[in-house]
DNA sequence: ATAAATTTTTAGACGAGACTAAAAAATAAT
DNA sequence: ATTATTTTTTAGTCTCGTCTAAAAATTTAT
């Protein structure tokens, strides 16, 4: 069945919150991120029922179907590719690809994202270090942990972040947290949990708690 | 001010309709191309007008400002540009890029088009043979002739098309009619205006006269 | 010049997707 | 166990882009 521009990023919206929880997702919830009015949700969640791509019971939350599922990978397939190709061939930074990334996710083609993927060496990770989900939407676990979890003295490499924001991506930029850089810590403030690090053995920075938690490294 | 999809579509019919003739476009030969009812096609050339991008006035057809104009070129250039990254990039047959272009003309990024453009070399020609609009909004002219127009034991070469429906490039693909083929017209019948032609020096092959009339050459 | 045929516009309706305001259900506080 | 608060749903309205049916204007034919 066809899936409308609105349909399509409704599921997607449903398939982030649902990532860390098995409870139902709530309409408050996909309201905020859907950057709409709750009541719109509660319609649109009814014709997504209806269609077969979540299950929706009033006041019980939604959570997606298997179909609902694929549809949502299928989204996200598609834009992680497009900014694998936004970064990798017209050389964007990857605080700027967001944006038209979810333009881009929404053209609809299956030989188009097959040849794409071929282009870009069917790479399996985004510019932000987040999984690409394969073309039978089974998608890799995330396997780094925040930043935030490494001890004390320990040296790590930066592989992703959590959060794609231009605002939050542009800040590791001026900091040179760049994908692949080593991280040292050298120490963890214990009062508001900030710590001082080396990127690439340079002179130690500061960084909070907050950016910590969302620099995904590997050890 | 923006540019909704439906919108944009119309005004590069209505562009597409005025190339030909300096007279107003009638209401029904935007509506066979929308593939949509006149009425409907009525309601919206209100819309247009009223947002300054073409001149309407009831029963008396419509014709694009140059604001309509400007935007028109700004689409067709998108539409070509992906066509060339299509074929060029992606490998893509010139007979399969349209419909896919017809989605990604309508991303709205300045800098994805002039990042794309340097990436394929500033094409001046589409996969087709038409010219590609500059980011200017300026439109080379179409240099090429017809097929149909050249005399008989002539040489030229194929330099684009005039009508890039599949169907219609799946024939000359099948006839070897290819971009930059050397063409000879061995002879031009009379009674139905078919030509036989050589391509590249190969065994003569017949062509229609409607065909001839949408292969552009160069002599 | 009048009638017939064609084209174009208007009038009224509809579905998608959003909104506001108000009602209902679920949660939290006393 | 009642209130109070928060969350969610319903009811009604709006805009966009489309449709059909009918009216009006234009063009063609007689
Ligand atoms: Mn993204
Ligand atoms: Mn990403
Ligand atoms: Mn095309
Ligand atoms: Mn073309």
């Amino acid at each position: 069945m066809a899936t409308s521009l609105a349909e399509e990023n409704y599921l997607k919206i449903i398939y982030r919150l649902s990532e860390n929880t098995d409870l139902g997702v709530s309409t408050n919830a996909v309201a905020e991120l859907a950057q709409t009015k709750a009541a719109s949700v509660t319609d649109m969640l009814q014709k997504l029922a209806e269609k077969g791509w979540v299950i929706y019971q009033k006041y019980q939350g939604v959570r997606l179907t298997p179909t609902g599922q694929k549809i949502a990978l299928s989204i996200i397939r598609k834009h992680r590719l497009w900014e694998v190709f936004l970064v990798e061939k017209l050389g964007y930074n990857w605080d700027e690809v967001h944006e038209i990334a979810e333009q881009l996710e929404h053209i609809e083609s299956d030989s188009l994202i097959q040849k794409l993927d071929e282009f870009l060496g069917f790479p399996d990770r985004d510019p932000h270090g987040d999984p690409i989900p394969t073309r039978d939407g089974k998608m890799a676990d995330q396997i780094y942990q925040p930043l935030s979890e490494i001890k004390e003295k320990k040296d790590c490499v930066l592989m992703g972040v959590a959060k794609d924001a231009a605002i939050f991506l542009q800040v590791l930029t001026k900091l040179n947290l760049n994908l692949g850089v080593k991280i040292t810590i050298v120490e963890i403030n214990s009062f508001d949990r900030s710590l001082q690090i080396q990127v690439n053995g340079a002179a130690p920075i500061f960084v909070s708690h907050e950016v910590a938690k969302n620099i995904l490294v590997k050890a």
